[in-house]
DNA sequence: CTACCTGCAAAGACTTTGCACGTGT
DNA sequence: ACACGTGCAAAGTCTTTGCAGGTAG
């Protein structure tokens, strides 16, 4: 693969028909604006924002709430993982492979994203700092259920 | 030092002092709430919502309105940092040294938080699940200032 | 046909802002 | 004194929910 993160229309292709897959083994219904959604999800390089995806959606109208709606249902499929960039929005993106994984440099001023490859965090604040960035820090959450809430 | 995130009276008081140094080099001035609320971050270890902020306030009483207003403003004093859980309510912490670097887990479904301390992403994904965890993941997102924003 | 979906509008939750009064230095 | 800070209330965002009509399987 000649850049981590660019993917061949046939890697795609694969990966939507998984993710279609999976819808039909599930309850829900393929329905025009969630096709839509998936698409742009397995096409698009994610995190977006539901007014990110309303824009990409231009071809299919879609309510918001209904963007909402789909998204979590895409999570409790683990389609989907919802990121937070602490602006107060929420952001979803396509649950991906070993190979997807990454991370993000936020600008505290202007919001813009760009991608990192590595997985080291002390070297990744040095790269960061190296990309031109100040003021730099990172914060690494991890997510999952806990013992308790497993047993409910 | 016995455990990392224990702290010493000793330790508590000069980073209040620290602080309050800070203060007085700004143009901010020591209010009752500011001086309670740094008091707070210094002496227990967040970060806060800033409804448990006003919980912990109880001594004295501030308006949520005043605690977002003074944690922005502590923000540009670089003496607070806005952290974010992805459940759509900010929270805050103290900046501290290179010793105070830590990383969290949420649960998904409860919120409950737990500190860890190792920073190395692989292994804390196992060790994560070691603590019996389950869906595990992990976000780490830099912060930063960019080239452009710098030379506005 | 039935369960699931959607758009619209209303309600909710968190956060920000305006303004007049109060306070630290 | 004067600039800065606070409480209160109103306004703003983003998100969730209720409901009636529509649609996939």
């Amino acid at each position: 693969m000649s850049h981590p993160h660019t993917y061949s229309h046939a890697d795609q292709a694969a990966r939507l028909e998984q993710v279609l897959a999976l819808l039909r083994d599930s309850r829900l219904k393929l329905t025009r604006p969630r096709r839509a959604l998936l698409e742009i999800l397995v096409h698009e390089h994610g995190p977006f924002t539901i007014e990110e995806l309303a824009v990409k959606l231009h071809d299919t109208p879609c309510d918001p709430a209904t963007i909402y709606r789909n998204m979590a249902a895409f999570e409790d499929l683990d389609l989907v993982r919802q990121c937070d960039f602490g602006d107060g929005m929420a952001r979803f993106e396509l649950v991906g492979q070993d190979e997807d994984h990454h991370h993000h440099i936020i600008c505290r001023k202007c919001r813009k994203l760009e991608l990192i490859d590595l997985c080291f965090v002390r070297e990744l604040e040095k790269l960061v700092r190296d990309r031109g960035y100040t003021q730099v820090h990172h914060s690494l959450e991890f997510y999952g259920i806990c013992a308790n809430c497993q047993r409910e």
